[in-house]
DNA sequence: ATCCAGGACAAGT
DNA sequence: ACTTGTCATGGA
């Protein structure tokens, strides 16, 4: 076994850009944060890559990767600096920024993201990471010579999976959902690439309509892999908070909460939300790699 | 052992 | 539309 080229660039970020703060920001699974950086799969490729004050420094195996690629994936391509001067009119938020500033909303590859978020409900983080990283490991294709990096599977090999391969990716009552969904697109009946094209209230209704997906599952799919940053998950953390910062500790349902956020964040509903659920979260997701 | 977890879903108000 | 009970599974 000889090592593989492995391929390195520098990538020039967003001024404001925090990598660990959006990596451990609840947005993704499969990412693991290391000592000096992190280690992710995207398109293909297995990536190292670490912050130096406003570039990334990145190591990667597999498919040749553009720069610009991988700053869109990480959100690192957005204008962080104006969208958080305007988020800090909010006095809540701006109170929140001390210690979120930099959190970006990531694009991700949006099948990933779909299965993710679909597995992610009534479950837990550890375990969601579990089962997702058991999906690739198992599933998915190994990235050459990379030291253990697996791509997420292709809807066509889910769809083919036996009910004992889930069963061993601790998927429980939510594996019909997934394999549901692996047939839908393998068959060509879902194109989720296109469904980044739509207006967000079509895209939404959409997703909607898929099985195992509900408001929070779309809006999470919406925001992390398809680009719509108005949309705004409403999970029990963030209804938390909003109920105890904004409403005086008054309950609201998700759906009121949801058309609260759209009327008062407007397009960037989804930073909002980013840095109210890392408030609320606090200390939970400080430690590295939880 | 008992409870909880970034909800979805179906059934009952 | 809002409320309630159920759902599989590992970890605290």
């Amino acid at each position: 076994v000889r090592p593989a080229a492995a391929a390195s660039a520098h990538v020039s970020i967003a001024h404001g850009y925090h990598l660990e703060r959006t990596l451990r920001s609840g947005q993704c699974f499969r990412w693991v944060l290391t000592p000096d950086g992190a280690q992710g799969v995207l398109y293909g490729a297995a990536v190292s890559v670490r912050q130096d004050r406003a570039r990334l420094v990145v190591t990667w195996q597999g498919p040749s990767m553009q720069p610009a690629r991988l700053a869109r994936y990480l959100g690192a391509d957005q204008p962080l600096r104006d969208i958080q001067r305007a988020l800090g009119q909010d006095r809540v938020l701006r109170s929140l920024l001390a210690r979120t500033s930099g959190i970006a909303i990531m694009r991700q590859e949006p099948w990933e993201c779909l299965v993710s978020f679909v597995i992610s409900a009534f479950n837990n983080i550890p375990k969601i990471q579990m089962s997702v990283q058991a999906l690739a490991r198992r599933l998915g294709e190994r990235i050459p010579s990379a030291a253990a990096a697996w791509t997420f599977p292709s809807p066509e090999r889910l769809a083919r999976a036996g009910d004992a391969v889930l069963r061993g990716c601790v998927l429980g009552y939510r594996a019909p959902y997934v394999r549901a969904l692996a047939r839908l697109v393998a068959d060509g009946e879902l194109d989720l690439k296109a469904v980044a094209t739509m207006p967000f209230d079509d895209a939404r209704r959409l997703l909607l309509d898929l099985p195992g997906v509900g408001e929070k599952v779309a809006d999470c799919v919406l925001l992390f892999g398809l680009g719509f940053h108005q949309a705004f998950p409403v999970d029990v953390w963030v209804q938390r908070a909003v109920e105890q910062w904004y409403f005086n500790g008054r309950s609201r349902t998700p759906r009121a909460i949801r058309v609260w956020a759209h009327d008062r964040f407007g397009p960037l509903a989804g930073y909002a939300q980013q840095h109210l659920f890392a408030g609320a979260r606090g200390r939970l997701m400080t430690g590295v790699g939880a």
